[in-house]
DNA sequence: GGTGAAAGTGACGCATCGTTCACTTTTCTT
DNA sequence: AAGAAAAGTGAACGATGCGTCACTTTCACC
C-alpha cells in the first residue's frame, strides 16, 4: 500500500473497492518491475516503462514508491522470499531424515537448481547489483548468510563431523560452487564456444560434492562405480 | 596510440618527442581509466574523472578513446591478459610434472587465488558488467572458456581418466568454485555477519578439490588423517 | 623562425532519465 | 447530491553525464 504502510508485499483482506484497487496497481507495479529488472538491469530499466508495463501512468508508480531503489529491494525480498519458501516447501515433504545421506544430499542440490533456474535473469540482474550498491549486497549477504547456515546445519546431521570440520567453511563452498554452475546451467551462458554440455557439468558437480562429502573411509568399494546411474 | 593504430596497450619504441607524450598519456588514461573503474563501477565512472585522474582534459581523453566503453574494454583486456601472464609466469618453473599430482594441484589453487586478489576490485566490476553488457560478456567467456581448456588439459595429465570422465566439465565446476571462494577470499565481502575465517574457508575448498580428484581409490589408508598440517 | 600538424583544453550542447506537481477522474461518506 | 479524499494522469522540470568542437599550445621539419 501507499506510503502509510511502510511493510512490503502483503495484500491483507482488503474492505473498499478503492482499496481493493489499489493493492491491484501494487501487484501490478511489482510484477511488472520485477519482469522490466530481470530484462533491462537496473540501469536499463526506467520508471516510466515500468509504469507502462504495469498499465498505469508515471505518477501513479510514485503514489506507491519512492524510489526507484525501493522497488528494486522490493522486488528482490520478493524474489529471495520465494525461492526460499520454494526450497523449503520442497524440502520438507521429502523428509530427509528417512533415506540415505546421498541420495538426501542429492535432493537438496536438485532444489537449489530449480530454484535458480526461475526468475535466473532476475538473479543475474540481483548479482550484478550487489556488486555495485551496498544496500543490495548487504541484502544478498543477509540471505546467503542464513541459508549457509542452514546448510550448514544439514551437512552437521548428514555427513559426521572428521569428515567436514568446519560446517559452515565447507558450506559456504557448496554453496558457492552449486551457484555458479547452477547460473551455467540456466543456459543464460553466452552462446560463443563449445557451450559445455549442462548436464555433465551438473554431474560433475554432484560427483564432486559426493566425493567431498561421503568419501570411501576404510577399506571399502570404489566410488567412481556409482556412474551407470541414468 | 591514436585513433590511426586500433591495437591496444602497445608501446613500442617511439620515436619523437611527440609520440613519446602521446603514449605516455594514452597509458596514464588506462591506469586511470582503471583505477576509477575499480573504484566507482563502469556506471559510476565518469570520463571527465577518467580525463582528471590521469592529469588531462576531457577532450583529451577522446583523443584516445572512441567511447567510454572502448576504454573499459580495452581495461579488462589489459587486466585479463595480465592475469594470465602473472598465471603461466608463476606456473612454469615449478615444472608441476616434477613432484605429485596433489602438491602440482595446490600449486595452482595457490596461483589462481592470487592472481584474483590482485585487482579484486576491478574484477568485480568486470563481472558486474559481464552480466549486463553482451560485449562484456563475450569477453568473459572467451578467456573462462581458453583457461578451462587448459585447466583441463593439465587435469588431464595430473588424474586418471576413470575418475574425472569428463575433463571440461570438471574443469568448469573447479574454475566456478575456485573463483567464488577467491572472490571471497579477497576480503570484499560485505562486513555484517560472523564472516567466516577465509583460511578456513579455502582449506575447506582444497580438501573439496583433493578427494574430488584424487580420491582414496581401492581398499587404502584415511584421507581425513591429513588434518594435523597446519 | 615560420608553418603545419598533432596534442591538449574545457565550456557547452544535447539527450537521457528520475522525479514532481497541478490537475482530472473515481470512489467513499454523510 | 455534494463535498472530500484517494487514485491516477502526463507534461515538464532538473540533474546528470557523455561526447563535441572551436580554440590554444606544443612540437616537428624545412
Amino acid at each position: 500500500m501507499p506510503r502509510t504502510e511502510p511493510s512490503p508485499l502483503l495484500v491483507r483482506t482488503t474492505r473498499s473497492f478503492k482499496q481493493r484497487r489499489a493493492a491491484a496497481t501494487y501487484e501490478a507495479l511489482l510484477r511488472a518491475a520485477a519482469k522490466v529488472f530481470a530484462e533491462q538491469g537496473y540501469e536499463g530499466a526506467q520508471t516510466p516503462d515500468i509504469a507502462a508495463a504495469a498499465g498505469v501512468s508515471t505518477g501513479a508508480f510514485y503514489r506507491y514508491f519512492t524510489d526507484k531503489k525501493q522497488v528494486f529491494l522490493e522486488v528482490l525480498l520478493e524474489h529471495l522470499t520465494r525461492g526460499r519458501a520454494g526450497i523449503e516447501e520442497r524440502l520438507l515433504p521429502e523428509r530427509l531424515v528417512g533415506n540415505d545421506s546421498r541420495t538426501a544430499f542429492d535432493v537438496v542440490i536438485d532444489v537449489l537448481f530449480e530454484v535458480v533456474r526461475r526468475d535466473a535473469a532476475l538473479h543475474r540482474v540481483f548479482l550484478a547489483a550487489s556488486m555495485s550498491d551496498p544496500d543490495v549486497a548487504e541484502l544478498r549477504a543477509a540471505f546467503e548468510a542464513e541459508d549457509r547456515v542452514r546448510l550448514a546445519e544439514l551437512m552437521g546431521s548428514l555427513v559426521p563431523r572428521d569428515v567436514v570440520p568446519d560446517p559452515e567453511a565447507a558450506a559456504f563452498v557448496i554453496q558457492a560452487s552449486a551457484l555458479e554452475v547452477a547460473m551455467s546451467w540456466a543456459g543464460l551462458r553466452p552462446k560463443r564456444g563449445k557451450r559445455l554440455d549442462e548436464r555433465e557439468v551438473k554431474r560433475a558437480l554432484v560427483d564432486m560434492l559426493h566425493r567431498y562429502l561421503f568419501p570411501v573411509r576404510g577399506p571399502a568399494a570404489r566410488v567412481a562405480k556409482k556412474r551407470s546411474k541414468r
